[in-house]
DNA sequence: CCTACCGATCGGTAGG
DNA sequence: CCTACCGATCGGTAGG
């Protein structure tokens, strides 16, 4: 299937419904109706509902993982810097496409087969750079934390958890959103400020 | 609908399959085949799919609830102290049916109606003592947070995130977690080490 | 808890 | 992008 117009609009109706809804819980003629044509006529279009979905996520996945490329890019930023500027990237690249993003994080195990482990294998790789992150901070004396693992793991799951609450219309704008978050991260791995507290 | 075994042992089946493969990928003979009996025969037993889901999701909903009443109820206790109780609270709440648990997180959206928005208000409010107790200790001087309603955001998430990837055979024991939670909790509203970080 | 069955809807195809 | 249609499956009911 080529890349055109009409299907990126496909794409974002059905992400509005998937988001609504879920991917199981969105038929083909829903996606239709929301375009105004029938439902088989989304034929001409793409190949199949599954198909719909993983170009969503497949596309979700690249963002996210540029995104963290460019944030890493300065090789002479400390640990602190990183993490904060991963941060700030992941937190763009949700508020940038709120529905497509929650696709992303929670309809990603709906697809099935090798498409689904490949997917499960790229978020894998990207918990991963942040755990590694973690660790090199640890290391050089920038960080102290508990448990590398779990505070990735903790970090990872309040950054997608963003998907499940903000709205482009709220009160809270993208870029305070970022810097905030970016604090919150950080003060998971600073050294404490008193260890009798 | 009458509290019965059978009813428990058909809530625990489904609480599976909607964690897999969610409420609306899940079929009333999926279901029934994981109880070894037909489609139909369900239907000796509860009013309808929805009837399953909504028992599931009302009843953690209520253990959650109860949990952060005991974690509170020590009225002698600090801001910190108490944070922390309710985060163990709620790890430990979690650890202890994961797989209703994660119903609960993600698939509550999935009931309808009357239902769906009981169940949403009864999520406000939880989020709303997260954030008043982020408030209480942010006046009294035992914390300082950035946004007391995106932090309580930000933990909740987190917390919630332990539906994706915690597994009872894991390595990290419920205790270690709910341990390490609560230090991260506290992490996010603690007084910082040094303003020049 | 079973068999037999219901109308509605599902994802998708044929052929324009 | 349409009409017409496919077999399969959906949640649920009747009547034992």
């Amino acid at each position: 299937m080529v890349e055109t117009t009409r299907r990126r609009e496909i794409e974002a109706a059905a992400s509005s419904l998937f988001r609504e809804r879920g991917y199981s819980g969105t038929s083909v003629r829903d996606m239709a109706r929301a375009l105004d044509i029938q439902g088989a006529s989304l034929y001409a279009h793409v190949a199949s509902k599954q198909d719909v979905l993983g170009s969503i996520v497949d596309r979700m996945a690249s963002r996210y993982e540029t995104a963290a490329d460019l944030a890493l890019a300065d090789v002479a930023a400390g640990p602190a810097e990183r993490l904060a500027a991963i941060v700030r990237a992941h937190v763009a690249v949700t508020t940038d496409d709120i529905e497509q993003a929650s696709v992303f994080v929670h309809e990603w195990r709906a697809l099935s087969g090798e498409r689904r482990a490949a997917i499960g294998r790229r978020r894998d790789a990207y918990e991963h750079r942040v755990r590694d992150l973690i660790r090199d901070g640890v290391d050089q004396g920038a960080f102290a934390v508990v448990d590398p693992a779990l505070t990735a793991a903790w970090l990872l799951t309040a950054l997608n958890g963003l998907v499940t609450w903000y709205r482009p219309d709220g009160r809270i704008a993208p870029e305070t959103l970022a810097e905030t978050y970016a604090e919150l991260a950080l003060r998971s791995v600073a050294r404490q400020e008193d260890p009798r507290r």
